[in-house]
DNA sequence: GTCTATAATAGGATAGAC
DNA sequence: GTCTATCCTATTATAGAC
């Protein structure tokens, strides 16, 4: 009998990769049982909580590597144009070039009762007010910098759903180009 | 007894706010039954197909409301910055001003296998065909325009998901300002 | 055309063995 | 830590009266 352990890390991974294509009300357990390749028992033994447990997790993975692989580098050393590629880079593997969601998205629906939504619009808003440094940084006003970095994630979450509708991928690669010239359009 | 027929018309209409606000998975017929005050047995005697049929009938609806209101005044009479000022303001009250989600976006999750990708596809395809000619009517090359067209669905759709996550519905008023400038830059 | 009542199934969640 | 088997509820959907 393999009683091979997976790694949580591993199970959270997949669970993110289920959160983001069917949503929380989309994804199963059964689903989430099949792709994890966990019974629904050991899953419950992994987040006693269930499913939003689970999709708590999920945030909270994505929370952290947001702040340590995205934020951190918007705010260290270099240009901010250096620091604005730097991260163009990781959105871009993140989002597998638009063939995948965001969890900001499909988390968020749901009507103002949802159990995510603090919880995003705090992590959304970490981000954008990063980017916004970034612009001031580049001698942009306070105001001109809220307002670019708003368009960049803007930019980004569209380009995520039109890729999506429209079942092409590289409408989201395209659109990152477009960021530098939103967020630093002086250099 | 009071056997009132609410018009199809307007069971429609509710149902695109339902839909809206908690996607396919998320909208349970007890809760389509609640917001459209009819018991499930009258939905389905509209509606035979169920929940999916239901779902299908505010697409067409939309897809109607769209063509005629959002893409035929586009392809009208006027210069094209007017056409589409005109534009902006059915957009902006369709989508109440940021405070709801686009169904494109909320009924196209699910995988590749969802029933609505297809008509998704198609009426966002038109919409955004319908964008670049206007930007070619001004003067833009076939690729410019059809990027720029590209760009502004990006725009409408990002910030709708901006203003959902970030509670925040002028983010999708502020940006609906900047449609002019990035369809039409050299006006 | 709308209703009450109910069937049939899929959903989330638990118990307890190994 | 993972499994099989099961529970209970909510869900979609239908039957049949008015």
């Amino acid at each position: 009998m393999p009683v091979q352990k997976v790694p949580r890390e591993e199970v959270v991974r997949r669970l993110l990769g289920v959160f983001r294509a069917h949503g929380y009300e989309g994804a199963s357990l059964a689903m989430i049982a099949e792709k994890t390749g966990l019974q629904k028992a050991s899953l419950y033994h992994l987040f006693p909580g269930g499913k939003e447990e689970m999709a708590t997790a999920v945030l909270d993975s994505i929370g952290a590597y947001m702040e340590e692989k995205v934020l951190k580098p918007l705010r260290g050393e270099g240009s901010p144009r250096e620091r604005l590629e730097a991260m163009i880079e990781k959105v871009s593997a993140f989002y597998q070039g638009g063939r995948c969601s965001c969890l900001f998205e499909t988390l968020s629906l749901g009507g103002g009762d949802s159990p995510f939504r603090a919880t995003i619009q705090q992590a959304m808003g970490a981000w954008i007010e990063a980017l916004a440094r970034l612009a001031r940084d580049q001698g942009a006003s306070g105001a001109a910098a809220r307002d670019r970095a708003s368009q960049v994630m803007t930019t980004i979450q569209g380009s995520l759903v039109v890729a999506r509708c429209m079942n092409e991928p590289h409408a989201f690669a395209r659109a990152l180009k477009s960021l530098p010239g939103i967020l630093l359009p002086d250099l």
